[in-house]
DNA sequence: CTTGACAGCTAATCAGAATTAGCCTATAAT
DNA sequence: ATTATAGGCTAATTCTGATTAGCTGTCAAG
């Protein structure tokens, strides 16, 4: 009964591809091709093109919904930990904010459907939504609660959170969208990502203001 | 004579359409009904569709040529002016990033060529390099500039000019993405951009180490 | 005046791609 | 054992959309 198998390969290839190309220059052929079977064969799993298009989305939506409640528990963990660790205060950011660079740069998932989106986020106004709520908003409102932590332990200053956080995920977000672009730059990202935590710490550490 | 017109409107006409719908889905039927004339009228002045577009990418790096010695003179400018009225460091500042921040997102020219390499980045490397160029290394390196004279100036300070340029131009990179795709969110920008500039003198400024 | 290139038009042509029709086999439930 | 269903296949079908052919009027150079 791989039935339900043969229904996810379907997604999973289509999303590499839309995420390669772009839906438009996808054909049907080139994901059946990939799943091991003819095109018409497709149509027994999904009514259009715009159906596997339509369920990446759905199933995405599924997906992040799980995701959240996750990063949620590991955040509080990160905050709960904050006390006892106050002497790494500068790794722990680091690795905080690395951890996050690589997490969405390499989880295979992620990465693709980001790249999807970018290509279509012009299409129309709900996967522009989508777009800045999953790679904007959401990840500023995310480390806004953590950054928040740390300040109220004292650990870093600043009297508008929203402002700081800015600065530490913009820099962030630039990087990754260089990394989709040109994979070759990781490197040079993650050089570039450390030292701009390292100076991120040394500017809104308390130890400054 | 307005044959260059017209060749020129369908450059202009299919750079508005491809940065809406992306190359692939815009018809030669539909530029050419904008310039006002039928499909096969247009190989009369481009060989194929792809010769368009190939013509959108030339026009763009003169563009780019002109407006780089433009904005060399300017940013001359700025230097200069500098030692006169250091009194009003971070209004000055604050200007520098609006002025570059409006003028990416209203010139027209600009926005639409950078929204249609935004759906068309991943199609090659030379596409994605010129967005990187453009996008992400050009500006930081002419911002680079910018902040080195007021470090050298005394007027910032820093031991790392590539990083703190990174932190003022990543978040208006940002919320340049996030205006491009969604122009209602513009206020709510051009406010966020603000107080991060203002937060970022803050940091930055001399008066803090 | 007349000729040639230009820029437009209508009517093909040609190819590519999504989708449908209709057939076949395995398998799981009755 | 029988049958219904799922899931695959090949061979249409149908559309859409880029490009080409071939005609025409205009206009500037001679």
């Amino acid at each position: 009964m791989d039935t339900k198998a043969t229904k996810q390969r379907i997604l999973d290839e289509a999303l590499t591809l839309f995420s390669e190309k772009g839906y438009a220059n996808v054909f049907v052929g080139d994901i059946a091709q990939r799943v091991g079977i003819k095109a018409p064969s497709l149509y027994k799993h999904y009514k259009s093109k715009q159906a596997i298009f339509d369920a990446i989305i759905e199933e995405m939506n599924n997906r992040f919904i799980a995701q959240a409640g996750a990063l949620n528990i590991s955040g509080v963990d990160a905050g709960a930990d904050a006390d006892v660790y106050k002497n790494i205060d500068e790794d722990r950011l680091v690795k905080m904010g690395i951890s996050f660079f690589e997490y969405y740069l390499h989880d295979d998932y992620t990465r693709r459907f980001r790249k999807m989106l970018t290509i279509e986020q012009f299409h129309d106004k709900e996967l522009a939504a989508v777009y800045s709520k999953q790679y904007i908003d959401d990840p500023l409102s995310y480390q806004g609660m953590l950054l928040g932590l740390l300040v109220a332990q004292g650990i870093l200053a600043t009297d508008d959170i929203g402002t700081m956080t800015l600065h530490f995920y913009a820099p962030i977000y630039l990087l990754l969208t260089v990394c989709d672009r040109e994979p070759d730059r990781q490197e040079w990202a993650e050089g570039t990502l450390e030292k701009h935590i390292r100076q991120f710490n040394k500017i809104y550490g308390r130890s400054v203001r």
